[in-house]
RNA sequence: GCGGUCGUAGUCUAGUGGCAGGACAGGGGCUUCCCGAGCCUCUAACCCGGGUUCAAAUCCCGGCGGCCGCACCA
């Protein structure tokens, strides 16, 4: 295991996949570089989570900053569950969340204050398990803080998450969808946690790149028009308790493993996407957070896990939020995070309504009593003798002398309600490294050791490389003519005329090229060239005209080379 | 953050106080060649900072980074 990562990290380094950040300076962990290839793949894997998470969907996409003030946070709840205080052991060195430490070994809830947890380690007189004494508590925070504007300036922190963007972009939103729900808002971008240790190179970083999908609905319609597309389909369920089912995503809803058919047809489609880009089927399951594990603000959540070098990690967090977020943003910015939902017809509703008698409140209340009338017809409570009435701040009883009871019959419209959101949310510099471990082969061709990337075609890099049999001045012209074809053509072509025709087809299967165009002698007489296949080294002739086309096709498809000519050699 | 361990060309590695060597990769050339062929040639490294010493890649201290374990992971 070790031993193959270590085989995998070097060969992305030294082909220029990933590199470590800061390198010159002697780095820093949880930094890495995105370098040419890995860059290519990140951006072929991005436009095709767009595909089918955008584009597919009705959603749209935004990008909103990367810093934002501390409101957001304080509403979004990651300033309180982000900054934990912490304690550490003069003794052993260890370090216990405070509140945690304290629970366990006293039973007492403690708040998260620094205040609080030096009051309770001193009365009590808490030691570590080792007998050290706990030095003062201090607090750590995973949100890289800044200062906006000058001077003192006004606090921000770099964003944990971008979906955050995106519900305090909720008004603006629902607005552009014309009021109707479901719908889907997307974000792709660098978000940042202060990682008390990174490790893993590329698995758990300070910065790295998500990308979200917000899916607001009604939250008793968590239901997808296309679900029947997945809903037949076996997938790898490992639950709270740690159960696995092999069990098709419709009977998982139907036992109630999954909570609700929205997350059952994100599930679905997650898995369709990691298959489409690469991702080993057998390497990849779908697993619930356990009760304990769950951010602050899920009801339930998924992951689709993939096993690597590195064991099983989590490449896409599938979560239904809940309305957490909305209600929370309401409520700190008070503004009106509600959509208006129509009924299909109007509901006629019985009412009772109080009519107040101005003939009676006139001679009684003399000036108020306009405004006691005016709070009698609105007046919603028990009716009872007397009711009671807020006019103003002012609390005045008016008894049943002073209005009738009425029944009246009202037509209601619809309601308003705050959209539930389901999030799959996606980190893609885990993803990119997944797809690539997974892609890394060896195999044997004339007794000595082949490295390939089967990297699909649909994320390689380099589509194409164009390469001349011969370093002779005709045939370079011609392959740079065939390059520039192609790359007119938007295909992504390389040209390579430096080694033997051996070493430049190893090289190109390294970095996961699926195709070779090979200028020989015979271009030179009737203007055909080879076409070479990584996975299987076979090779036809095509004619140069054909060329761009059947390159078109077999690129966005699996096909073989073989149905468009005689294999050749 | 604690403990262990390691850090030498792009990559892998030899060197344990006395001129830093090799393999592969890369560049240029020869070869005119369909799966890492061969020959010539060039480029290229002691993680950083201090200390000990006539002399440090090597010994000591500190830092940074990698890996492993513990802790942490909204």
């Amino acid at each position: 295991m070790l031993e193959s990562m270590s085989k995998i990290i070097e060969m992305l380094i030294r082909r220029g996949f990933l590199w470590q950040s800061f390198e010159i300076y002697g780095g820093i962990a949880g930094f890495i570089d995105f370098a040419p290839l890995g860059n290519g793949i990140r951006r072929n894997i991005e436009e095709l989570w767009r595909d089918y998470f955008v584009v597919n969907e009705r959603a749209v996409e935004i990008d909103t900053p990367t810093i934002g003030i501390e409101d957001i946070f304080r509403a979004s709840g990651h300033l309180d569950s982000f900054t934990d205080v912490a304690i550490e052991c003069e003794n052993c060195g260890k370090i216990y969340r405070a509140d945690h430490y304290i629970k366990e070994k006293l039973g007492i809830e403690s708040d998260e204050t620094m205040e609080a947890v030096l009051e309770i380690l001193e009365t009590y007189d808490l030691k570590c398990e080792c007998g050290g004494s706990l030095k003062n508590p201090e607090h750590f925070n995973l949100m890289f803080s800044t200062t906006i504007g000058p001077g003192k300036g006004k606090r921000g922190y770099l964003r944990p998450e971008t979906a955050q963007g995106i519900f305090i972009d909720f008004k603006r939103l629902i607005d552009y969808f014309r009021g109707k729900l479901p719908f889907g808002v997307a974000q792709i971008g660098r978000v940042y946690r202060n990682e008390i240790s990174p490790r893993q190179g590329v698995i758990r970083l300070r910065e790295f790149n998500q990308a979200e999908l917000e899916y607001f609905v009604d939250p008793r319609n968590k239901t997808h028009p296309d679900f029947k597309i997945y809903s037949d389909t076996p997938v790898i369920l490992v639950d709270k308790l740690d159960y696995e089912h092999i069990i098709t995503l419709k009977e998982a809803v139907s036992q109630g493993i999954i909570a609700n058919e929205l997350l059952a047809y994100f599930i679905g489609k997650t898995r369709e996407f990691l298959l489409c880009i690469g991702i080993k089927e057998d390497k990849m399951r779908f697993r619930q957070h356990r009760e304990d594990e769950r951010a602050h603000y899920a009801i339930d959540c998924w992951d689709a896990e993939c096993l690597t070098a590195y064991g099983w990690i989590e490449l896409v967090g599938i979560a239904d939020r809940g309305d957490y977020d909305l209600k929370s943003h309401a409520e700190f910015s008070r503004e009106d995070m509600s959509v208006f939902i129509q009924f299909k017809e109007p509901v006629r509703m019985a009412r009772r309504k109080l009519k107040p008698l101005m003939n009676k409140l006139g001679p009684e209340f003399r000036r108020k009593a306009k405004l006691i009338a005016e709070e009698i017809e609105n007046y919603e409570g028990e009716i009872e003798d007397p009711i009671t009435l807020n006019i103003n701040g002012e609390i005045v009883t008016v008894s049943s002398d002073f209005f009738e009871i009425g029944e009246t019959e009202e037509e209601v419209f619809g309601e308003k309600i705050v959209p539930h959101v389901i999030e799959p949310s996606f980190g893609l510099d885990r993803i990119v490294y997944t797809v690539l471990e997974h892609s890394f082969d060896t195999d044997i061709i004339d007794g000595e050791e082949r490295k390939v990337l089967r990297l699909k075609r649909n994320v390689s890099p380099v589509q194409v490389a164009v390469l001349p049999l011969l370093t002779r001045e005709d045939f370079i012209e011609i392959s740079r003519e065939i390059t520039k074809r192609l790359q007119s053509a938007g295909i992504f072509t390389e040209f390579d005329d430096s080694g033997s025709i051996g070493r430049r087809y190893r090289r190109f299967d390294e970095i996961g090229t699926p195709f070779c165009i090979t200028i020989d002698h015979q271009t030179l007489e009737d203007n055909t060239v080879t076409l070479r296949d990584r996975d299987s080294t076979e090779q036809i002739r095509l004619k140069v005209e054909e060329l761009e086309g059947i390159i078109k096709e077999l690129l966005s498809s699996d096909g073989s080379i073989l149905e468009f000519g005689e294999k050749f050699r």
